[in-house]
DNA sequence: GCTCTTTGTGCAACTAGTTGCACAATGACT
DNA sequence: AGTCATTGTGCAACTAGTTGCACAAAGAGC
């Protein structure tokens, strides 16, 4: 359960309002923790009923205004205190290779086919953005230590939409060598391999 | 939502009751598609009730008792239509990445590193069965489209799991080359490239 | 001054997934 | 015969995340 503490390192780099922390996570956290404005303000609100954050001060604390959160020392402490327990890996899941697997069982692979090609588009697209991003933001210049560590992070990003674009290529590959009728089994009793 | 779908595709290549097919998930589906056996009981319910599969003729249909499930043509065709249809890949979560990001604000690194390489030696693991899974079963013989298409997915996983291993050894190389009080900002009012 | 759009904030309901427990049948051990 | 561990099945409660909507304020266009 990360939302709550990927928001108390954006506050910390920067205080933020509801709308801002959400524009910070369309464009930067949220290349690998991404939420909605509805999430944020939900945890934003049991952030502050914990005394993690407070709002900042201000004139006229209404409804439809903005409302900037900073951290408390209790919040920075919870972070630290999350960041260095151990967490084991989530299991990855991915749909894309249930439906490989269900298409090679049903032997229909066209549609597949085509979602391929277009995931692959997409990914493509996002290696771009990453590379653009490393290009601007990781010069020779910047290399403190908190630099070199959001590199790193980025540097995982750009790694993993490559392998993301080759598989996928190599998998359009092998699917334009793949008889018409796909992957249907000759003979369904046979005992597959559980790989 | 994949698990339906998962679980109609494991029940076409074999009919199978609850346990057999949380053993399956456990070692072969799981990989990508992991589920326990409470969440796979309850979409057998489901699927049941939707009339997508039936459970097989037994003599002593009691509790405890094994239950084998089998798939109906309308569970068939709801398989191959899910299949075609064009679905956006999910946007990939993190947690370590946050803990990362957090660790530079937060500057403490000692944690973090412990579990990156704690991480590096599970993804190694991971790795390593994996390419035993290849050898053993997707060798020269082997090349149905069925085959192939199954041995694709393997390969995703290797892949995936290369650059894995890969970017947390570098990580814990830079690491290594870090300061000790790790990437403590140290004038906060800075303005951060939003990366 | 009045509608219209944009910006900022937020609630509520729903869906998916996880955790924790419970209970029946079976065979083994004593 | 009696308890004990194992196997197989399942419910219920909880947590996290998504979707859909709503409402307030501010400025823009007429």
């Amino acid at each position: 359960m990360s939302l709550p503490h990927a928001i108390l390192t954006a506050l910390l780099e920067r205080p933020s309002s509801g709308l801002e922390l959400t524009r910070r996570f369309d464009r930067s956290i949220g290349y690998f923790w991404s939420a909605t404005h509805q999430q944020i303000y939900r945890e934003l609100g049991k952030l502050e009923g914990a005394g993690y954050i407070r709002a900042l001060p201000t004139e006229r604390p209404a409804r439809g205004q903005k409302k900037s959160y900073e951290v408390l020392p209790a919040g920075r402490e919870e972070l630290a205190r999350w960041t260095s327990a151990p967490q084991d890996p989530k299991p990855w899941r991915d749909a894309l290779f249930v439906r490989l697997r269900a298409s090679a069982v049903v032997g229909t692979t066209t549609g597949v086919e085509d979602d391929l090609r277009r995931h692959l588009s997409l990914h493509q697209r996002q290696l771009a953005e990453y590379e653009e991003i490393e290009k601007r933001d990781f010069g020779p210049g910047r290399d403190t230590a908190q630099d070199r560590l959001q590199h790193l992070i980025l540097r995982a990003g750009i790694d993993l939409e490559t392998v993301w674009t080759q598989w996928l290529a190599s998998a359009l590959e092998e699917f334009g060598r793949l008889p018409e009728d796909g992957g249907r089994e000759e003979e369904p009793e046979r005992e597959q391999p559980e790989s």
